[in-house]
This record gives C-alpha cells, sequence and structure tokens, in this order.
DNA sequence: CGTCTATTTGAATGTACTCAAAAGCGGTGG
DNA sequence: CCACCGCTTTTGAGTACATTCAAATAGACG
C-alpha cells in the first residue's frame, strides 16, 4: 500500500530503511466517496493529501458561480492547496473526491520536523516543487498561445488514461473554455477526421 | 552593491559571515545595456540572474512571431529559464534587457556545490520556488476567471512602479492582448473616471 | 530633423460565451 | 425490470470580448 509513495521518494533521494519507516509513520490513511469535500475556500489546509488510489480535484469557483480547475491528482500525485499550506492561510481552494479514493495525509507540521530528522528530504520536496513550477509556468504560456483546440491536446498528453473516466465538463474546466463550447469542440475535432 | 541580493537570503535564512562569503564567491557581476537578448531558444541556461538594478523580461514567440511575456525581473528578483535551468535542457524562452541592467550570474553546478556547503540554501531557494509556483497558479486562475481589465489591474497590484517606464505593449503581452485592444481598453477605463 | 517604433483609431472578423431547450445517460426506487 | 429523476451533453441562435488588418498619429532617439 505504502509502495507507491516510496517509490515517489526513490525518484529522487535515497532513503534508509529507517528513514522509510520515519516517513511511513507521519502518514494518515484515509479513504473518501466521490464527491466528498476535503477541503473548501477558509478551512485550515495545512496538510497535502497524496493519492494511492481513485482521483481528486482542485478549482476555485468564481462570482458567477461557475468552476475553474487548477489540477487534478492521480495516483501517485500529491495534491494541496498550496497557498493555504505554504503561506498558513486559510484555503482559497475546493479539493474535492471526483472518484472514489484512497489517499495518504501528510501534515505540515511533520513535513518541518521530517526536513530535519532527514534533511534530503526537503530536496525531495524542492525538486517536486520545481517540476510543478515548470509546468504552471507552461500552462500560463498554453493560454497564451494556444487555441482551446490544442490546450485539449496537451491535456490528453498529460493526463492520456484519465481522459475516458472524467465528465467532459471537467476536462473543459481545466483547459478554460465552458462545457459547451467544449462540445461543439469535440465534434468539429471528430467531422475532421 | 552585493547588499540587495544577501537582505534576499537574510529574508528566509540566517547565514553567517563565511557563508556569506561562500556565496559572493560564486557571483559574477555583470551588466548589460538595453535590449541585449542574454538568453534565446536553444541556449545553454545553466545560471540563473538576480537583478540588482535595471529590468529583464523572459518571454516566448509564437508561430505567428508574437511575443508573450512570462515575466518581468525588477531589482530584488531572479530570473531564469526555469525549465532550461532546473531540467538541464535547451532554452525554451528568450530573455533580454528591458532597462540597462546591473545583474548577479549563479550557476547551477555552484548552486549545486553550495547546497552541500550550506544546506540551508536548499531551504531558501525551495521557499523562493514555492512562492513563484504560487504565483502563476495564481495566473493560471486569473486567465481563466478574471477579464483583460481585471488581470490590468492585478498586475498594476504586482508591479506599481514598473508601470510608467514600461512600454505598454509589454504590459499588454503579460497580461495576454494585443497592443491593440489594451490602448482600446485603456482609453475605456480613462472615460469611466 | 528624419527615421523607426509605439500607440491610437476604425472596420471587419473570429473565437468563445450566454441562454435556452432538447436529447442522452446513469442510478435509484417502486 | 422498467420508469423516472437528475445531471451531463448536445445543438442552436444571438451576443460579447478580443483579434486582425490597415492606416493615421505620436514619441523617442540618433
Amino acid at each position: 500500500m505504502s509502495q507507491l509513495i516510496l517509490d515517489s521518494f526513490r525518484k529522487y533521494i535515497d532513503l534508509s530503511l529507517e528513514e522509510e519507516q520515519e516517513i511511513l509513520n507521519r502518514l494518515h490513511h484515509a479513504q473518501y466517496k466521490a464527491k466528498t469535500v476535503l477541503i473548501k475556500p477558509g478551512d485550515t489546509a495545512d496538510f497535502s493529501y497524496f493519492v494511492l488510489d481513485g482521483i481528486l480535484k482542485s478549482y476555485t469557483t468564481d462570482a458567477n458561480g461557475a468552476d475553474h480547475i487548477l489540477s487534478f491528482a492521480t495516483p501517485g500525485w500529491w495534491m494541496a492547496d498550496m497557498y493555504a499550506y505554504l503561506g498558513d492561510n486559510p484555503a482559497i481552494m475546493t479539493i474535492d473526491v471526483v472518484e472514489d479514493c484512497d489517499v495518504l495525509i501528510l501534515y505540515k507540521k511533520d513535513v518541518e520536523e521530517l526536513y530535519i530528522q532527514i534533511p534530503k528530504l526537503e530536496r525531495f520536496f524542492r525538486i517536486l516543487t520545481q517540476n510543478n513550477l515548470i509546468a504552471n509556468q507552461q500552462r500560463v504560456l498554453d493560454k497564451m498561445t494556444l487555441t482551446a483546440e490544442e490546450r485539449y491536446e496537451r491535456f490528453l498528453e498529460k493526463f492520456p488514461k484519465v481522459n475516458q473516466c472524467l465528465p467532459q465538463k471537467y476536462i473543459a474546466s481545466y483547459i478554460g473554455v465552458t462545457p459547451e463550447f467544449f462540445s461543439k469542440m469535440k465534434s468539429r475535432l471528430l467531422r475532421k477526421k
């Protein structure tokens, strides 16, 4: 069960068996049903999720009540309200469950303590954050330079499996168009081929 | 001269005089005239800039030859092609000089060595990267939820001083509209007040 | 002062949105 | 097992925000 998260660490740092155990001791396992809201704006969100199974999504709701999805998390991915987590602020995002999930929860205070016990963990989360930053920079530019169709292609590359099991209004929200427009775009794409 | 960068470090970590000296020894000072291209796509970009004076910008050029600005760097800010720097890839961005500048250059290999000598430096760059990540996540959402006018307001909050001295086509490019539209939008804003 | 670039203005166009309504699909209870 | 309910997806018409192209004007710099 914890194999997935240990593999995740091993990708960037080497850990001894004792160190692995130290980390595992800090993790809390939890299971949630689809549609459960895990974090909503204003909540304390001083922890992050590591997804073992299922899918989470994070999003903001605008003045008109429309949701805008910032990210999905599938098995092997981390999910947090970074603004809340890193800056010790109340949450600004909603995080909820798209498909019944199995997650590990890691509190910030535990991470801070682990940084002292296992300094190379700092390296791990630095690299994770860096990769996340690069992806977000690219997404900013994608939104400026690409059409909705091209952004959809990018989405398919990034989340190849997810495509089949996600309601397409979530995909529309992620690439930044309305569900109606996305539907029309998709049928246009099919007619082309 | 190096006061600005030492202050930058002190904001998140404490350094001894020896440690400060270790870092200063690795920094290379350089000056460039406006319009100098520092990095262009395909270049090796295994270093980052710390701006002491002047302004830099980073951008990509799309298929139609239009530029899209990812970021500006004013005194006290860092600038790099993160994709190239972190992933050891050829540059994908152009970085050039908006206003005559004074910069410090720090090579990745030196940073890696400094991480070993001064492990808390890892903390510093982790925090810097985290803040940058949060800003980019917000920008993704801003582009999805806000109108051009509102994004312009956000820009003015983030870069209050820069507004006067930047050609407005750069501001247009940063918020993601054409210079023509930006001009019309601005005159509309003036008429309102 | 002349040249080059940036900005403004206008008209036509396009991409994506809103609103409304119909069709499809999935789960639940009778 | 089927009928119904709620939610998602599709389709269409009208609209809005932003772009493109073109031309005129204004500014900056040598």
